[in-house]
DNA sequence: CTCGTTTCCTATAACGATTTAGGAGTAGAA
DNA sequence: TTCTACTCCTAAATCGTTATAGGAAACGAG
């Protein structure tokens, strides 16, 4: 009776005044039961349209809102939608800004973002299978996705909802939001030539990743157009460290590289440590095109041809298309391509 | 009884072979009612040491794992501790550092991360009660402290347990993980002076954050020490573009300005534009000394003076300390301070 | 043999929600 | 009047878990 307690249940505790409205309470306000009330929210045709608008009346007056576990243990719907990510890559900026978007999408829905991070080296599978397996969530997102991406593959063959950050190759028949790489990599290789460059350097992320090969088919089909030569230098590590990018392009200068693209700001980054150290200017004697999140790298060097991409726009995308993956699991899914311009100035 | 149905709990289903177990299952399959079960795995004091045995060796070779929405309902603990973030200054990496090391945290544990934001402009307390309010959390770690914090008070005052990244006027009475910013003003401000600077400005961070304060303190008092003069300019939004740097810069320049203190990789970068287009060479005419989340800047200009901030480290103090203020509450909160080194070679 | 004690387990009731089957009224038809 | 049909609501069961109160069996003491 004192302040010593604190046993069993603890949410609502009910009882005292002015605790957490439920059910119960709409029920005993309105004289109604609780099945009753239940059914008046959600809208069942065999009510009475005043039972209905009572009921509302009195749940939006407690500001009631449905209980979570309560929710879940009888329906099995979480309300939550579980991000998958990987910490690897362009930790920079990215991963926040699609955390961020997708939380601020999220926030005027039922829905909850729950994070999780499966790590290099690790099964892809296992924490999306251990997701979907306890039920932990009503949805998957995670990203870097392979062209035969296995997390695809399960979760498609059981029909779980699901949007990736990248293409796959069911990319027809699954959510995703994406960056057109295919476009990027064209439009890197035409910027390069137009300033005159004629041997580029693809500086690619890991090459099973989907979207290293688009940028990598982008930049070999432009090039063919553009009568330039392309070489690819596939980053072994994600990391990227500023000493291998040197080596790499200590090897192919003697070979008459004159322009550089790059798929993040890191590699980027590095890039121009690695160029400024063996003795190159930016815009004189190489030109180098890069992707990025966050306008950061004109800030740095001018030279440098940056060209946007909106993560914050593929997290939109993705909340909504995991909405509807759940709630609409045989409408056609959310699918979104952002495409860059080739806006030269 | 074909594909088609799909009504009712989903979850466990139970019933056909090989669904997810539940005490039930256990039960059934020892012989021994629910309650014991759920007892012998609490680890009761009455019930027979080779029963629990028993128990737990089913348990196991069952894979089971309590369920969450049964757990949440009849405990009112949701083994959930939330992240409010604002998504302003620094979006660069300590925040996807900052998530990526609580999840990793969190990982093998039952805990998982919620994330959510709050937003510029919106009161502070919101989100926080929103959480507190609607039992959505068992702890809540927030960052971007205020030296009156209202949401640290507010916890306070409700028992609510909760972790700050930064420090508050309470410091001694809750948990939290904090970088030495006082330190690292005034390491900053002897490396300038030791490389001759004597007219120093610092590009502090909006005032009212606790950590702006700390490392005007911290100048301040090294910048007597040394016998050097520190100017304040205070960021004002915290986006500071590099064209707001630079009017700043250009101002104080002419009053002999030699050292730059700068608390983020973005001020950095912002910085170090404004002063090249103001003329100036790093390293000659001027020196700048920056906080950096990831070893970023001396990539770019090595003649930038970085000092690291393991905000990863943060993050695993965090979680621990989130854990224990929800494990034992009347414990003495957990508390780190990470301390830069002056290791000026 | 009977009565307390101790040991070890179980039945029941909740937590808050939804779903199913059914029940009380009222109205209309024969 | 009596039966049928319809409208509108409710009782009960259930999801998985834990706390409380109590009960069966075994044992020792009188």
């Amino acid at each position: 009776m004192s302040d010593t307690a604190a046993e069993g249940p603890l949410p609502s505790a009910g009882g005292h005044r002015g605790e957490t409205p439920t059910l119960k309470t709409i029920a005993r306000m309105t004289g109604l039961a609780v099945a009753t009330v239940s059914r008046a929210l959600a809208d069942a045709p065999d009510l009475r349209a005043d039972t209905k608008a009572l009921v509302r009346k009195v749940a939006d007056e407690l500001g009631y809102v449905p209980n979570r576990a309560g929710l879940r243990l009888r329906t099995g719907r979480t309300q939550v939608i579980a991000l998958a990510m990987s910490p690897e890559h362009d930790m920079m900026n990215n991963t926040a800004r699609l955390i961020s978007s997708l939380a601020g999408t999220l926030r005027e829905t039922p829905y909850h973002l729950n994070v999780s991070y499966f790590f290099p080296g690790e099964d892809l599978l296992k924490p999306i299978r251990h997701i979907v397996e306890t039920g932990l969530a009503d949805a998957v997102i995670f990203n870097q996705t392979l062209p035969d991406d296995p997390r695809v593959a399960w979760l498609m063959e059981r029909r779980f909802p699901f949007a990736t950050h990248g293409r796959t190759r069911w990319a027809d028949r699954h959510a995703w939001a994406d960056f057109d790489n295919l476009a990027f990599g064209a439009i890197a290789v035409r910027r390069l030539a137009r300033a005159g460059r004629r041997r580029i350097a693809v500086i690619a992320p890991p090459l099973d990743q989907n979207y290293a090969q688009d940028i990598v088919a982008g930049a070999t089909l432009a090039a063919a157009e553009a009568g330039v030569e392309v070489r690819i230098l596939p980053q072994l590590t994600s990391d990227a460290a500023s000493a291998v990018v040197q080596e790499r392009m200590a090897q192919v200068l003697p070979e008459g590289v004159d322009g550089v693209i790059c798929a993040s700001t890191n590699s980027a980054m590095a890039t121009v440590a690695a160029l400024e150290s063996l003795g190159l200017r930016l815009g004189r004697e190489i030109d180098l095109v890069a992707k990025e999140a966050i306008p950061f790298l004109s800030l740095f060097r001018r030279e440098i041809i940056a060209i946007r991409e909106d993560v914050g726009r593929a997290g939109a995308v993705l909340a909504r298309a995991a909405m509807r993956a759940i709630r609409e699991p045989g409408a056609p899914p959310l699918q979104d391509l952002e495409t860059p311009q080739d806006d030269d100035q």
